[in-house]
DNA sequence: AAATAGTGACTACATCTGTAATATTAGACA
DNA sequence: TGTCTAATATTACAGATGTAGTCACTATTT
């Protein structure tokens, strides 16, 4: 199994955008961000490309603008990134973590209901 | 409130490490990490020195070695990460996150009961 | 007191990141 | 078809990171 390519911290919000919607063109993504970010469109353009020479994303010209779409499953990577994220931050599992959360009145009862109930679905 | 300095991947093995034991020389964190990493004794030096630098961890000299110890709270840091990385991976709550983990087998039964336990204290 | 040996300090260096600016090229329009 | 324009490609550049090696100093040993 060829190894993930790291997506760095504000590629993510990138392939967020990928992700949510493809094919989908740079521009749109710089919509899309703009309301989030303050990046400069050339900035985001950049970890487009940046994205494209990892491997994460591929794109087809059609007309003037290319048309980006993920090479990677979203829901692949989540998993590894939780995994590697678990290991570094809280030794590995998720137990301190959703204690953290829960301690620091991160979650409200509303959320703590829902968790409950996917845990129960399990 | 100033802002919590930031961790590289790496440097947060170290930290793990005085925060577990504190203070704490450089020789045993070698050790410590000897069991879970390949990093040679000088880039785990290394590492430490720049969380010296950043402000993350302090030492105070007693005889030849230096004894370090954490200058910012464990569980501060846990609560920032956790929040940082929630935003960046999985749009910023943990439900996602929980659905994922319990979709990919990643947690046992046992998991789930202890994680249960943990929601309802709350 | 001199030599030794183990620490921390300083240096190294390629790659990755954040954050853009400039250059080039290929459609769109006149 | 030549020109304009909007997209992509190339270049920039400082700071962070991964991963060590070498220098310098000081405590310990002979």
């Amino acid at each position: 199994m060829k190894s993930m390519p790291k997506i760095s911290e504000s590629e993510w919000f990138v392939m967020k955008e990928i992700w949510g919607k493809n094919p989908i063109t740079a521009n749109d993504i710089v919509e899309a961000l703009s309301e989030t970010s303050t990046w400069s469109p050339k900035t985001i353009k950049t970890l487009l490309t940046r994205l494209v020479k990892k491997g994460a994303v591929g794109f087809e010209t059609g007309g003037r603008e290319y048309h980006y779409f993920p090479l990677i499953e979203e829901a692949v990577l989540l998993k590894e990134e939780s995994r590697s994220f678990l290991k570094r931050v809280f030794g590995g599992t998720i137990k301190p973590m959703l204690a953290t959360l829960v301690e620091s009145e991160e979650l409200s009862a509303e959320d703590i209901e829902e968790l409950k109930r996917i845990l129960e679905k399990k």
